[in-house]
RNA sequence: GGGCGGUUAGCUCAGCUGGUCAGAGCGCCUGCCUUACAAGCAGGAGGUCGCUGGUUCGAGCCCAGCACCGCCCACCA
């Protein structure tokens, strides 16, 4: 017990690296791979970038993730939380490479196989830091199998997928369009491509029409914003539809600068109301002109290459040039010669990639792809059917759109760290398996897997898959997947997909889609704008839990503001619990634990209100209700359990009182307390397992991470009493504030006579409480003074010297003022024939009732 | 261009199937070092619930329109 009387600040810096220790060496998170899965409780934590560090995010959904597996640890079901990182391709790899610019060298110089060893190391140095700081945060997580994508078990699960996926005919090779990230030097995916709005230049470039007649226009025009494409345009096209040009199709211009002959097409996808309404296509570097292409079978030429600079095929002028420098000197070619028409500031969005921030350069090129279509449809029926259910249930109308709509994945990367595709060439062979062929002249394909095609595989291949391993059996499928929105296409349904079609079983039953906390003042928080709030910091300054109580009490469906005065609250709750409990411990042998108790009537509110906030809390846990879970806990340990219990039976705690009364309070007050820190555990885990360690009896367990949820009491639910105490609180508070208002000194008892039905049991409480002395029958005709109203009646204060009575009288006018509007509302409400009439009864009942006791308070005072 | 969500006290947000729903935390004001907690306790001020109509006996709560704000999806050169 020494420690938590002698201190009246609840320490977390003292106080949290003792008991993740506790924690760790408890053995508690690394369950026995027994039972079945559907009995066990499995999460499968999103894994971090190896080396990334823990952001808001992370902490969300490690506050998110870490109260729904310790509720259920509580509930006695063997619970594993899987943790692991992610080798994350692009991200990873250009860290690397940017630390070794610094050393003067680069990727390039060092050869592959030198530079995945780089990275390794770099795994190494850095790749424990995120882990470290998911115990920082108290993530109950199995620390003892911590696993990597890039394991070597793993990478053979990875395999069998490609290689499986690749016999089956969806994984497939391919000259196409695609993403080309001029930063990494590598195509990515359309996921990784956001849009940004840019202010380009919209010119209007004329092609001359060849064998015009001298009566029609001597020329086509069109509409770019990217001249230098207009190098290897295939083709011009029209609306077939649109009358002005219809008539043009089949005849040819010639490509200015170039002098090649173009044939004019009709294709509806032109606009006919759209700029000129004559479409320059260019199948080699745009997506609507290569799908264009494919329709009219055109050439898919290529003048900008995977460096971003313009090909030999761009002609002498432009080659070599970098693409924005090509398309100054188209322009001033076109400008020349004499074909540029017109050009205007034009506003639009354009791609960027998400990683390396450069422009998306569209081209085609040869990569793997994978059909989506027929793995997308059993994921959508999944969700459809319920068998996956995502939360909140808007998130699960997205993820069927986006599946409805779903198009094949470039699974292809030109990177170096990553898994390599098992893919080898031997001229026109091609050699796909788990092992590498045999005989000479194999060449391995160079490109890696998409980041996220591992990843899809993570909830089994985590445990062991494609082995038959105890894991699997017993923590497959997972129970819940908790993460944030943007990854729902990336990942989610990626593992819906790949859990389906390996393992035959949906990786998870439920999706919890959490809130993205933003900076407090609405902008993204990101390193770059300077907006991010480290986490860390935040637990160095506050505490663990006061972090993981805010972000629990600020998340909700839609994204919301960091609010620092969450984390502040959570604080507060933590430093009341310790507070109450060396309160409790000052006064109370825990040795001598028994059953509660219920002597007075605010025993039997307490253990009613308890029983509520039990269920209460897991109602809350389970609907994926943090917000409020956290926020009632709160409530309860403030405004029930704190402010009034304790305070009520500080009486029955003195040295004086009788010891039956010392027992029964005692009993009472460890039963609450200790049931109260069981609740808030899965919240606030740090302040509670410490306060268990003092309270715990020989019967407890040792840590209250491995103690059950408490049991329903419902013999202890006790609605009258509750009403009761309620009552008699708001009768407390009706005196203090009449107290206050009149100058009432705070220590000054004042004698009064209760006039009000409904106290009987609660009137010594309200007499302690408000500091009144009750009047006996000897007084039973003396003159009031003053009245307060408190609810089902007044409060009458006599003989009593030195108040500002004028204060007094005012107040009471008020109280009255305040009584007959609410009694004129009611008594209009039950005037009103349509309300009488068409009201519910039960409604009406109790509208009429309310009006009764609202008259009888008026009448009191 | 579609779709989704938001707009409630100075700030950040709760308000379940329409009838004590006008709330919480923080901030602010007043008074208290009351022997668990001054990171505390008690009291108080503060909102025509974005705007306009409609449905209803009754509307932050339902419907329509509008105005802002945010997010997602989308190939208009």
């Amino acid at each position: 017990m020494a420690g938590l009387e002698s201190r009246t600040r609840f320490e977390p810096s003292e106080v949290e690296p003792r008991i993740i220790e506790r924690w760790l060496s408890s053995g508690l998170f690394s369950p026995e791979a027994a039972g079945p899965a559907a009995e066990n409780y499995s999460v499968a934590i999103p894994p971090p970038n190896v080396t990334g560090a823990l952001h808001m995010g992370h902490a969300l959904n490690g506050a998110i993730q870490d109260a729904l597996v310790r509720y259920h640890r509580m509930l006695g079901r063997r619970t594993r939380w899987t943790l692991g990182t992610d080798h994350a391709g692009i991200a990873t790899q250009t860290q690397v490479e940017k630390s070794l610019v610094q050393e003067g060298t680069s990727r390039e110089e060092l050869g592959r196989e030198a530079f995945v060893q780089r990275v390794w190391a770099w795994r190494e140095r850095y790749g424990g830091t995120i882990v470290e700081q998911f115990k920082r945060l108290g993530a109950s997580c199995d620390y003892q199998h911590e696993r990597f994508t890039l394991d070597e078990d793993y990478a053979q699960a990875v395999a069998r997928v490609f290689v499986d996926l690749y016999h089956a005919g969806l994984i497939y090779r391919d000259h196409y369009l695609v993403n080309w990230d001029p930063g990494s030097g590598s195509a990515i995916s359309d996921l990784e491509v956001a849009d940004r709005e840019v202010t380009d230049t919209l010119y209007d470039v004329a092609y001359p029409l060849i064998g015009a007649a001298p009566d029609e226009a001597q020329e086509v025009i069109v509409a770019t914003v990217r001249p230098e494409t207009m190098l290897a345009d295939t083709a011009v096209a029209v609306n077939p539809l649109d009358e002005r040009h219809a008539h043009l199709i089949g005849r040819r211009v010639r490509l200015p600068l170039v002098n090649r002959e173009l044939p004019i097409i009709g294709d509806e996808y032109v606009k006919a109301d759209f700029g000129t309404g004559a479409l320059k296509v260019t199948p080699g570097h745009d997506p609507n002109d290569f799908e264009i292409g494919r329709r009219h079978d055109l050439n898919q030429l290529s003048v900008i290459g995977e460096d971003g600079r313009m090909t030999d095929l761009a002609g002498p002028r432009f080659t070599g040039l970098e693409v924005s420098e090509a398309q100054v000197a188209v322009v001033q070619a076109l400008r020349e010669q004499g074909y540029l028409r017109a050009e205007r500031p034009y506003t639009h969005t354009v791609p960027y990639s998400h990683r390396s921030g450069r422009r998306i350069e569209p081209l085609v090129s040869l990569q793997w792809f994978m059909r989506m279509d027929e793995l997308a449809a059993p994921a959508a029926e999944a969700v459809r059917s319920a068998t996956v259910r995502i939360h909140p249930a808007s998130q699960a109308r997205r993820y069927l759109q986006w599946l409805e709509e779903i198009r094949p994945w470039c699974i292809s990367r030109q990177l170096w760290w990553g898994h390599q595709l098992p893919v080898w060439y031997r001229g026109q062979e091609t050699h796909v398996a788990l092992t590498p062929p045999e005989g000479d002249g194999w060449r391995r394909d160079e490109d890696v897997l998409d980041t996220w095609f591992s990843s899809a595989l993570w909830p089994f291949a985590t445990l062991g898959w494609p082995q038959t391993t105890p894991e699997l059996d017993a923590f497959y499928p997972t129970s819940v997947l908790s993460t944030a929105r943007d990854i729902l296409f990336l990942w989610v349904a990626r593992m819906v997909m790949m859990g389906l079609r390996f393992t035959g079983e949906v990786p998870f039953s439920d999706v919890y889609v959490h809130s993205v906390i933003q900076a407090p003042d609405g902008r993204r928080m990101s390193k770059s704008l300077g907006t991010g709030i480290d986490p860390l910091d935040e637990i160095d300054r506050h505490g663990a839990d006061a972090v993981r109580f805010g972000l629990l009490a600020m998340s909700s469906s839609q994204d919301v503001r960091y609010s620092p005065e969450k984390v502040q609250q959570g604080q507060g709750l933590a430093n009341k619990l310790f507070n109450a409990s060396r309160f409790v411990l000052m006064h109370v042998d825990p040795a001598a634990r028994a059953a509660p108790a219920p002597e007075t009537i605010e025993d039997r509110w307490i253990l009613s209100r308890l029983e509520r906030a039990k269920q209460q809390t897991a109602e809350r846990l389970e609907g994926y209700d943090f917000s409020h879970a956290a926020l009632g806990l709160y409530d309860f340990v403030f405004g029930e359990l704190c402010d009034w219990y304790l305070e009520l039976v500080k009486p029955r705690l003195e040295p004086a009182a009788d010891a039956e009364a010392r027992a029964s309070v005692s009993a009472n007050l460890l039963h609450v307390l200790s049931e109260t820190l069981a609740l808030a555990h899965p919240v606030i885990p740090f302040v509670t397992e410490e306060i268990h360690a003092h309270l715990r009896s020989a019967s407890d367990p040792e840590l209250l991470a491995g103690a059950r949820w408490p049991a329903a009491h419902p013999e202890l639910l006790d609605e009258p009493s509750e009403r009761a105490v309620a009552r008699a609180i708001e009768a407390v508070q009706a005196v203090r504030g009449w107290r206050d208002s009149v100058g009432c000194a705070p220590r000054l008892e004042v004698p009064v006579r209760l006039e009000a039905p409904g106290y009987e049991q609660t009137g010594g409480l309200l007499a302690r409480m408000a500091r009144l002395r009750l009047a006996g029958e000897e007084q039973a005709s003396a003159p009031a003074v003053a009245t307060v109203a408190v609810p089902g009646g007044s409060v009458a204060v006599l003989d009593v010297s030195g108040l500002d009575l004028g204060a007094a009288q005012r107040r009471v006018q008020e109280s009255a003022r305040r009584l007959r509007s609410e009694i004129a509302r009611a008594e209009g409400k039950l005037a009103n024939a349509g309300f009488v009439a068409k009201a519910p009864p039960a409604v009406v009942e109790a509208e009429r009732a309310k009006l009764a006791a609202l008259r009888a308070e008026l009448e009191a005072l």
